[in-house]
DNA sequence: TTGCTCCCTGGAGTGCACTCCAGGTCAAGC
DNA sequence: GCTTGACCTGGAGTGCACTCCAGGGAGCAA
């Protein structure tokens, strides 16, 4: 989260993938999320589906995955909680239920144009505060 | 910080002060921390200066230090780590180095100005999918 | 066949920022 | 004089979201 926001995935999300699909160490690169955070995920209840394994057991991401990864990316760095998400992915493997869907998502965007509210005034009295300092400095 | 972001603080933080100063509670109540929180950044070392302490050993809180509480506050809601604040704080009593404060304060904008751009950009990316659940929504 | 790299699992450990608790003091009101 | 409520301290506990680790397997190259 520190490193990970300031350096972008190295590889391009919708590059395209082979036919056997990603390994987890690839899709890892691409989304900018670590290897370990990918499992936890999954483990956590956050993935629609498990990925399918190639035989020797290893994890195969295809389009569908990189997509929904996509999407948790999103919540996560908007700061959806995990348990939150959660609930959303429960949701959403299950039909007729768009309305919840929505509700939740509704939710979370007044909750998050609030919150960027804030540390917008917030930033604003720093600037306010670097412009005191800069006075300061300047006349020094 | 879940309730807190959401619960203004009752008092207004300039409202006037008695001459024997504000109890802890009551600045926990015009400034949205929590009392153990207040205590918390004390023991941290995020204080310019301790409060002063009644004859009884409690403490009094005047002027200067809610106007310090609220720089506190407004570094935490845009995301300072505490770790990082101290050191703001420990340049903030020695004299003679603005620059130096400047500078720290440039850099936590500079990450400030990243982050929200990048929550801007996710939570757009969260209201094209709610366009698309309206979308199916409305048309059910 | 040895070594290397990447992957696997279950579970333990970490960092952060609080938050809570036990046991105690003090002032005010009844 | 007793209760109540707000405050005190040092230290333990919590919740969250990872992150790391031990022990092991598969596939490939030299």
């Amino acid at each position: 989260m520190s490193t990970t926001e300031l350096a972008p995935p190295a590889a391009d999300l919708d590059a395209d993938i082979p036919a056997d699909g990603l390994t987890i160490g690839q899709v890892a690169a691409r989304t900018g999320l670590s290897i370990d955070t990918l499992r936890y995920y999954e483990k956590e209840g956050l993935t629609l589906a498990s990925p399918e394994r190639s035989v020797s057991g290893q994890r195969r991401y295809f389009a569908a995955d990189l997509r929904w990864i996509g999407s948790l990316v999103m919540l996560r760095r908007t700061g959806m909680p995990i348990r939150d998400i959660r609930r959303f992915v429960a949701l959403s493997r299950v039909a007729d239920n768009e309305s919840e869907r929505l509700e939740m998502l509704e939710g979370h965007r007044l909750r998050v144009l609030h919150e960027l509210r804030e540390v917008q005034n917030h930033l604003a009295a720093i600037e306010r505060k670097i412009a005191f300092y800069r006075e300061k400095v300047d006349h020094a």
